[in-house]
DNA sequence: GTAAGGATTGGC
DNA sequence: CCAATCCTTACT
């Protein structure tokens, strides 16, 4: 019986949420009903003000204020004007983390990941715990994770180097 | 008000 | 290699 992460999952160190989010199944309740189930392939971690390859190192801002709350929300933005990455937020009040969900099966990529799943700012700040269109239910552990640098974040200085990108 | 650039993708 | 496409942020 498949189980709802429950809050406590994400309020944790980002480094712990984003590798055992890996083989975790994430669900979307489209508008028309359907229910459609997706095995999290790929994830990023995403560490506080002081990780510079983090948005919330930016400081507070409309788009960045919702990393700051509690864990187990969800923040998605628009890049490059055409494509909706989704994030879920990690760890306590101001802690600000964040995990880029950058692949589920058969959808490799972020930008493919928020158009599979017809994502859009509406999803800003949705809550993992209570929404019924979208939230992450519990699978077997995967045995094998590999581990690599982030993707996309060379202007990060010495955060770049950072090993926090997971995947089966 | 204006301008620069982005946690990407797909096509040439 | 580079355009697409538009929002966020920083600066005047």
């Amino acid at each position: 019986m498949a189980v709802r992460l429950p809050a406590q999952f994400f309020l944790r160190d980002v480094l712990d949420v984003a590798p055992e989010l890996i083989g975790k199944m994430l669900v979307r309740r489209f508008d028309d009903g359907r229910i459609e189930k997706y095995r999290i392939t790929e994830t990023e971690a995403y560490r506080g003000i002081e990780d510079l390859a983090c948005h919330a190192s930016k400081g507070r801002t409309p788009r960045t204020q919702i990393i700051f709350q509690e864990g187990g929300k969800v923040y998605v933005y628009l890049i490059y004007g055409m494509h909706w990455m989704l994030n879920f937020v990690a760890g306590k009040e101001n802690e600000a983390f964040a995990v880029l969900i950058r692949g589920i099966e058969g959808f490799s990529g972020p930008g493919r990941v928020g158009r599979e799943l017809e994502l859009d700012r509406s999803f800003y700040g949705e809550s993992l715990i209570d929404s019924s269109r979208i939230w992450v239910e519990n699978a077997d552990p995967i045995s094998k994770i590999h581990t690599s640098k982030r993707i996309g974040v060379e202007y990060s200085g010495e955060w770049k180097e950072k090993m926090w990108r997971f995947y089966l």
